[in-house]
DNA sequence: ACTGCTGACTAGCGCGCTCTAGTAGAGCGC
DNA sequence: GCGCTCTACTAGAGCGCGCTAGTCAGCAGT
């Protein structure tokens, strides 16, 4: 690897330093026969010596694929994390490369739709929106130009692929094992516009009249977020009496609820039951452990990546928009126990 | 918008439509004065109709440069979402745009060389490290070949420009502020090989000697991770008696810590002070907030862009490796108080 | 000697764009 | 009429690579 100021070495300057033709070195480079065992290492050598690196923008723009998928990640989402986490190594399974790109909630200019386009113009064939907020029409928008795949939350009437997991059943099961532990009083810790939040409340409540409660339906308003949970702890607390059991939006909501219940001396599960969901890696964090409806976030990842590479190798008419529907699991842990009598 | 379905429509496609020439339309969309008015707007709506988006593969290879910057980031990390944060405006005011690659210590395949490598081979001209656990030969490697910053993480020799906080500094005022409320049982929970964690732990013992606590000196081996901190806290807890603070490695470790301990019914900070180090922005999402030692994000953000913009826009030989070192601050908040007597 | 074939290598077009060097035509002063 | 400038536009050469269609030497078979 030698510094080499100036422009960077281009295929060119490779050919011209070992005495081939240009095309030599990209077939070697492409690790394509019809370059002789000697020749192709001559070729490596030379190449390692200037520093050269094939420059994928030209590579794109002469072979019609780039397989690469974007990623549009909202940052500060541990259950993000741990899709991005899984979809590297799904993508990678497929042939395919992985750019990620920031949503930013906060900032104005910094939309899914920009961090969208920034990854397609960067040749990404296919993007992938991790807990997007877009409307139907931006989707389709999306979707018309380009190969898309939301992943978390659908959008109905949207023409576009989407994986997620079933909340209703997931919530299902958060319920069913709350009320068999013995919990009447089962206050939801709403998700506000994080993905899949608007199902898992529509679900608490039809569980909730399944199990005969519907006079006891509480939702406090809420979000995907820590501060949420720290609120929703903070506004129980000053009411005095506490429910026996609170079923959070997600993990992180779960966790500050928890933080602040903890703080104030609260004992979790004696006094309270809490139940998260997602299962993402926070969960695992308390000694105890959170009772949470796990998503696989593997499993997720590993669906979206295959419809969208389905989508772009698929031969003939554009195949009507798919969804994947895959079954949480509710996960019993440490935070959730008979209510106190 | 129409879906055009085929490949995506070029520069060409729009001439045609318009009945003008191509160089006319890559005037239009550069926005460079020498079109008409009227034919300006043709072109724009001949465009939206056609559904043209300029492709960035190409663009970068006609002209030299990309504007683009990549970043590495470790997934599962608070501290560096709020560098991303903040490196999105930071770049955009100079006119860059910023890609996202992340490493994955779990996955073997996945190394900051291989994320880099990624980014670079999709033209970024420059690549900000955050957090990295390179070698500073592997750094030299790196910055040899292109332009690179390392955030967070100082490797002593190697030449690579470097942005980050003065952990002696901060390690330092922390201490100052503990040993002040009292307290002379301190230990250090060691960030393992997290960024500055080196320093961190070097700076603890150097302030413990420096108040003549030199026999009193622990450190527990750690990691910047929630369960570094809750093994941490279950092995005080197992050990009877705590010491009265601990100066963890990271705000994420001090948040396991802290969970453990609330847990386990500690009064913090009656009994136990702790003190965290980045407020990344878990750290207000105590009630009480959690004391610890403040980087600016916004700021090593700025600065990181700043000397990468500066070696990819400067004239002339490059100038020799910087560093920038940021004034970190301890902020006080509610996980500290003085020693029970 | 001719054909056929294989392995090693090359010429050169084209990907979609930028950018330099130009041209056509209008307007203007003399 | 002439040259001159200015605006609106165009021709065409790359950018670094992939890929198709070759060339050419060497060798076996008849």
């Amino acid at each position: 690897m030698k510094r080499n100021s100036g422009r960077r070495p281009t295929m060119a300057d490779v050919a011209e330093r070992v005495g081939v033709s240009r095309a030599l070195v990209s077939l070697v480079f492409r690790n394509q026969p019809g370059a002789g065992e000697e020749t192709r290492e001559r070729v490596l050598r030379a190449a390692d010596e200037l520093g050269y690196q094939p420059d994928t923008a030209a590579r794109l723009l002469a072979r019609g694929r780039s397989r690469t998928l974007g990623v549009v990640i909202t940052v500060h989402q541990p259950f993000q994390a741990d899709l991005v986490e899984a979809l590297y190594p799904a993508a990678e399974r497929l042939g395919y490369d992985v750019l990620l790109s920031a949503h930013l909630p906060g900032l104005p200019g910094r939309d899914e739709r920009r961090a969208a386009e920034a990854l397609l113009s960067h040749r990404c064939e296919g993007v992938i929106l991790l807990g997007h907020a877009l409307t139907a029409a931006q989707l389709e928008a999306l979707g018309g130009d380009t190969v898309a795949v939301a992943v978390s939350r659908s959008v109905p009437g949207a023409r576009i692929d989407c994986v997620r997991s079933a909340e209703g059943q997931g919530v299902r099961q958060a319920m069913d094992h709350l009320v068999q532990l013995g919990h009447r009083d089962i206050v939801h810790l709403d998700g506000g516009d994080g993905p899949g939040s608007a199902e898992r409340s529509r679900a608490y409540r039809a569980a909730m009249r399944a199990h005969g409660l519907t006079g006891r339906i509480r939702i406090l308003p809420g979000a995907h977020t820590r501060e949420a949970g720290v609120g929703a702890g903070e506004l129980l607390l000053t009411e005095g009496r506490l429910p026996t059991a609170v079923l959070a939006g997600n993990d992180t909501s779960a966790m500050g609820l928890l933080m602040v219940l903890m703080r104030a001396g609260v004992d979790v599960p004696a006094e309270i039951s809490v139940v998260g969901y997602d299962d993402s890696h926070v969960s695992h964090l308390l000694p105890v452990g959170l009772t949470t409806v796990r998503q696989d976030a593997v499993a997720l990842a590993e669906r979206a990546v295959r419809f969208a590479v389905d989508r772009l190798e698929g031969e003939g008419a554009a195949p009507p928009p798919r969804e994947a529907v895959l079954e949480p699991r509710l996960v019993v842990r440490g935070t959730t126990a008979p209510p106190r009598v």
